[in-house]
DNA sequence: AATGAATGAGAATTCATTCAT
DNA sequence: TATGAATGAATTCTCATTCAT
């Protein structure tokens, strides 16, 4: 009998469920916020009874972290920068910052929900600067620096240079969540209109 | 006998009572989350009894709204924008960084609270953008406008500027919470070094 | 096709499946009492899976009925009894008593188990004391009569010293159970110890 | 204002309620064991809320421990043995036995509900053990070493003897709760039935 | 006004039992 | 038969809110 066969199949329900449960986590939470949803919440969004998370889940705390974990593996794709080499840093920066929007726009809700809980729980935002920012700047920062080497861009501080631009991505992505109506209206072209004024700034006149 | 004085006087103890709460209440949201600090944990850090809380405040609601609204009184300053008119550009956007990232700082518990709530809390956000957001940004835009049509910066759409520079004071402030080592030890230049990235972005040559 | 004898091994083989699970529950209940064990646990220590527990017993108090009655099966022994005519006395307790403990200790798990269930639990109480414990003084009372009249033993009330003698035997072991480290280091000696004090008591001198 | 008697009165109200609470736990527990009762079982019986148990004791185990606690106050009362010196030895045995059993009658639940937890709880166990009985039986060997010494008892092993009478009392307060009808009927009688049994044991005549 | 004991609704979690495979 | 995922009732415990003092 294919035993093998079915110990696989039978991990492939399992991870599809678990995948199922955080999908109606994720739903919930952004609604709700983490604390104020119920697991009863989670479980009837997903359409199963309560005690069937605790088969996949150990508390509810395990949801947070799960989805957590997703965002981690479908977030650190060093390929980004790779092949940027070839690309004027014109195209480079808009192309950079296209995918970045559209990423942070599938996954709006996932924002919502990992920022409101790391930024009054402070386990949680440890765990998030190590397993996903700090790697997502480690990559990115020795790239800045050689655009700065090879005198693509002005000797700014890279490492400030790169906060600031993540920032500005985070912090607009923010202010649409809030509701702003010009971000909510225009929110496909922001990446082209951002890319001038990320190259040139302002834009003054340079005193010569 | 002086009634009415003594109203003012009973009026005015009332006042300090109710800061007094919201400070405590400040103090412990940021800490454990509104959802996960207690009425007991509020009342413990403001050296009172639970009981007390409910004489000056409706509810556990009504303290995030007073924290809210707080918020709101100190933030609205239009004065910010009135005397720019006789500073040259670049000191302008110094003093104005300056002064968004000290306010930032000073409140950025308060700030940690009301984004982590404001995420996830429908009629908090629609409350918060437009009390607090929409207010600000319709002080700002005019004299933004005013700035382009000065000639003093390029003819970006003034909107989007106005938006990409609060988004990365935002952000920054953010990525400091979350403990980022960087900006946590050199937070007191960020301001000066960020000024000339607003002014000339990542400064690539020009193509005249 | 020996249909009949194959329905025979079928029940052989689902008693000793019956026994398997009893035993695991034994084990199982002793360590974490019966309200506190799970029929995971159970399950778990018989090697198999929950479900199948339910073939055998209706639910789990069943196990706990299947326990008492197997207790039942292997505990009235009338022959215990019978052939005691023959020895003196003083043996004949000995021999007893060695019996008695040996039987206790090498059932331990299943004393702690139907006690603690007994003491807090009115119907299994009555079930374990008309069918264990009123058959087994049922049988012994009569014996220990004929003693008083073949002039073997001082005129006590036989029920009483009965009773007294099998108290004797339950407390020591349940104090053992206990810890008692005493008891614990010496319980082999114990039934020749008793033996002694049995028939003398404290010995006093007897005013004559 | 006389504030140091307010405070003691609040301590004395809050000692009648922990007491209320225990008294109504020894009842429920008796009745339906501890693990099978609810905290609402108890709450009703006080006549209280559910929550207010919780103000008292920390979880339901407290609850447990506060009855253990409870017993261990009572039950401790060395002046048993001490002014055992004057009286002859029967005399003593008798009364000693009449304050066991009356004892051990009044506390029936509580025996029930520690001997049943005690027999399949570890920790329990060795609390009870070494709060509970090593205490009392450090109390009272002495007392016997004494009597032997002074030859007013066969030499038997005390630490035995005193064990088996222990045991005795023990293993027949057991029989009783169990619901033997002899026992039930005579239980009045019993101490002073028993004095002889320990004085004399079942009185074979000595081979001297 | 201030207190904090009391309340009870509501949430997380467990687990006996069922049933499709 | 055997399995173990799924169920949902039941339980413990928390905490916002009330109210007598």
């Amino acid at each position: 009998m294919p035993r093998r066969s079915n110990d696989a199949l039978q991990e492939q329900l399992a991870e599809a469920r678990r995948h199922q449960i955080l999908d109606a986590a994720v739903t919930v939470f952004a609604e709700k916020g983490f604390a104020r949803a119920t697991i009863k919440d989670v479980a009837h969004a997903a359409g199963i009874a309560d005690g069937t998370i605790y088969i996949y889940f150990e508390n509810k705390t395990a949801l947070l972290l799960g989805i957590l974990n997703r965002l981690n593996e479908s977030d650190q794709r060093p390929e980004h920068f790779e092949q940027g080499g070839d690309l004027d840093i014109e195209t480079f920066v808009r192309v950079y910052l296209r995918r970045r929007f559209k990423v942070m726009s599938d996954s709006s809700a996932v924002f919502q929900i990992v920022l409101s809980e790391v930024l009054v729980n402070k386990d949680l935002r440890e765990l998030y600067m190590t397993q996903v920012i700090a790697p997502t700047f480690a990559v990115a920062e020795p790239f800045f620096r050689q655009l700065v080497e090879e005198g693509k861009v002005r000797p700014h501080d890279p490492a400030l240079s790169l906060r600031a631009i993540s920032s500005m991505a985070l912090g607009l992505l923010l202010l649409r969540i809030m509701g702003d109506p010009y971000l909510e209206q225009s929110w496909d072209d922001i990446p082209d209109l951002l890319t001038n004024f990320i190259l040139h700034g302002l834009g003054i006149e340079e005193i010569s």
